[in-house]
DNA sequence: TGTACATCAGTGAACGCGCGTTCACTGATGTAC
DNA sequence: TGTACATCAGTGAACGCGCGTTCACTGATGTAC
């Protein structure tokens, strides 16, 4: 164990800065090939290096996606976060927020399809994913939890209602601060808001809407609207 | 050209069983490779063949996909007509479509994964899978056309509305029996109808709800009954 | 400040593997007379 | 019903390719005295 230096050594900033480089490339590969075609050979290629240098920052092909993967749900979820962030009134904090995720989508698809698209075989995601992909749920909840109004109806009952409220004990014994003593039924809205709003962009992106809503800007807002109805912020 | 014979001769039926167990086989592997991996010649080894043989049977690999894409729009599409044609009350026909979309996708989760997924790279889609794909949102409107009631709020107005009369004059003009003169408001809460459908079915088979809303029956018939108040079945 | 040693980054060759597709071929099934 | 020819299914070898990962190595960067 070598003491901790303040600064960094020079081997230290070229390993953070070829690293970050890997995983730019990566992502740019990822959109060619997508997530199951991502090769550490044509990446290195690409960078000019040997493929076994990789595994110098990357023990393994698998721990280079996590590390995708983990990049995409930060970005997708800081997008969210800072859409809430910027906003006062909750109605438009949950506007902002899903169109926040929409054109992060729009903008980065393969990172979209590598988190949110069908798995990848043979890949299990580690632990590690799922703080990050925590984050826009979370970020969704805490606007509901800040201006919860008027409830709507079809309150959850039965098996529902007990998960819903096991949920809600799970987030606050966690201790998360964006969500204090969410109310269970709440919580359900809001889930189904939160699927109402990826099913629709993951249709946008997939392309079953070829032929019939697209551009999906107009539906998209529509949608929006209905959902912010839903889930009591009208 | 020879003349179209009444009776198949031993070949035929030789190839149209053939074909179908290639079908059958290449669906299997798809549940451990996925789309991105299947391999024909894995398919043949499995089938006890040489690999250059199912050229005979599929002139590419593209196009065995393109078969399995077709056959599974198919199976989803017929599991949610004959839903419908059970029921008599759009209200239940409602929620029986839903159901048997749910259940055909957790009972083939990899087909599903195949044409509802994120796309497999590379390939493109022809032409003749647009109208196995309708299958089910033509479903899901021929319910709601069968039992038009009481508007809800939010009309959609401007650009939405045009493309949704649009998309209604299509429907219209394409002659297509189960969609007689769906009023465009309609089209559009069909569609989100849809595509909750579908985002709520992805998160459960890609694996998003997992730690929370598992298993998800509960928070799905909840939905189906929201969306059948929202589509103007309640 | 200078030297001796340890750590690390990147190289190049090799391992064993699987893939899609083509091609000339053998042998069986079907057709025309 | 029998023969001559055409069609088709399946074989086996080969093409050229890319992959993930390991390993012994050289040479540069960092550390301790």
């Amino acid at each position: 164990m070598s003491p901790v230096k303040a600064s960094q050594t020079a081997r230290e900033r070229a390993r953070a800065e070829l690293t970050r480089e890997i995983k730019e490339e990566a992502r740019r590969q990822l959109a060619e090939v997508g997530g199951n075609g991502l090769s550490l050979r044509a990446v290195a290629r690409e960078l000019g290096m040997v493929s076994s240098a990789l595994y110098r920052y990357f023990p393994s092909r698998d721990d280079l996606l996590t590390a995708l993967i983990i990049d995409a749900y930060d970005a997708v979820g800081k997008a969210a976060e800072d859409a809430v962030a910027v906003e006062t009134i909750a109605g438009r904090q949950w506007a902002a927020a899903c169109h926040a995720i929409r054109a992060w989508a729009l903008a980065h698809p393969h990172e979209y399809a590598l988190i949110y698209g069908s798995p990848v075989p043979g890949y299990r995601a580690p632990e590690a994913t799922i703080g990050p992909a925590s984050r826009v749920p979370l970020a969704l909840v805490s606007v509901l939890s800040g201006a919860r109004g008027n409830g709507t109806p079809g309150a959850p009952d039965g098996e529902l209602a007990s998960q819903a409220a096991a949920l809600a004990a799970a987030l606050a014994a966690s201790g998360a601060p964006d969500a204090p003593a969410v109310p269970a039924d709440l919580l359900v809205r809001a889930v189904i808001a939160w699927t109402q709003l990826f099913g629709m962009v993951s249709w946008e992106l997939f392309g079953q809407f070829v032929g019939s809503f697209e551009p999906a800007d107009a539906l998209f807002d529509h949608a929006v609207a209905q959902m912010a109805a839903f889930v009591g912020l009208g």
